[in-house]
DNA sequence: CGACTATGGGCAG
DNA sequence: TGCCCCTAGTCGT
């Protein structure tokens, strides 16, 4: 499921097995007109939070989102026909992926990159990530820190299973504000080091010991002291914490 | 096999 | 606020 941490995933593969190719796109469900990337080279595959951007010679870029259900299936064999439904379809005489129920598949202007760049705050697994920037945003922000961080304009990238499990590490209540810099920062080194162990293995990694393992997500009880782990709406979503190890601040 | 849920997010209304 | 996105894993019947 798509946060930020499978996007760079899917960037890393997809731009090792496409970019300096040309690469065949099509749409078998018919909703996506492929005419502009007819016979275009495709630079390079850009993972920016959660949008993936496909940069092709004298082409707009290709805007990718992924939503809560889109998802990309890899056939090894490109001559392997498409499931009815898939948006987009990127094949080379090697490989094929097919992009399934996305938010977002369209051209994008540069203007529009632009755009898109500058409504997002900094990325932990951008290797040009300000870290000064994201906590000046992240302790700027005004209302709870576990709002603040789904906020892809105050951070990029982090969704609700890392929200819960990141602000469980840094022993943070997700109903507290303004966090000072310190706390802002220890939060971000978290998001990058645990981030880049979830893209590198393909899933939420909380626990490098046991990475199929939750602290608090959509659990029922804390996995480090077995206190009853609260739930609750929290930036439109559903927020899990242990009273016990994140304990409120007031 | 149907119901339910959910790791996003934009837009209509 | 509700709804959509040709989803998928899990659970109950």
């Amino acid at each position: 499921m798509p946060e930020g941490h499978l996007i760079h995933r899917y960037a890393r593969e997809q731009d090792a097995a496409l970019a300096g190719r040309v690469p065949a796109l099509s749409s078998p469900q018919g909703r996506f007109d492929p005419g502009p990337y007819a016979g275009r080279a495709l630079r390079t595959v850009e993972a920016y939070g959660k949008h993936l951007l496909y940069h092709f010679d004298d082409s707009p870029t290709l805007h990718v989102h992924l939503g809560m259900r889109g998802l990309f299936l890899r056939h090894a064999d490109p001559a392997v026909p498409p499931r009815g439904g898939v948006r987009l379809r990127l094949a080379t005489d090697a490989v094929a992926y097919d992009l399934i129920a996305p938010i977002r598949c369209e051209p994008l202007p540069d203007d529009g990159v632009r755009a898109l760049r500058a409504s997002l705050g900094p990325d932990p697994l951008r290797a040009d990530a300000d870290a000064a920037e994201a906590v000046r945003r992240l302790a700027a922000s005004s209302g709870a820190v576990g709002a603040a961080v789904l906020d892809q304009s105050v951070w990029a990238g982090i969704g609700n299973a890392w929200r819960a499990e990141l602000l469980f590490l840094a022993g943070l209540d997700p109903d507290a504000r303004r966090p000072g810099p310190e706390v802002a920062r220890r939060l971000w080194d978290l998001a990058v080091r645990y981030l880049a162990l979830g893209r590198d293995a393909g899933q939420v990694v909380s626990d490098p010991d046991l990475p199929d393992e939750r602290w608090v997500y959509k659990r029922e009880t804390c996995r480090r002291c077995g206190a009853p782990v609260r739930r609750w709406d929290l930036g439109a979503r559903t927020a899990y914490a242990c009273p016990v190890d994140q304990p409120a601040a007031n």
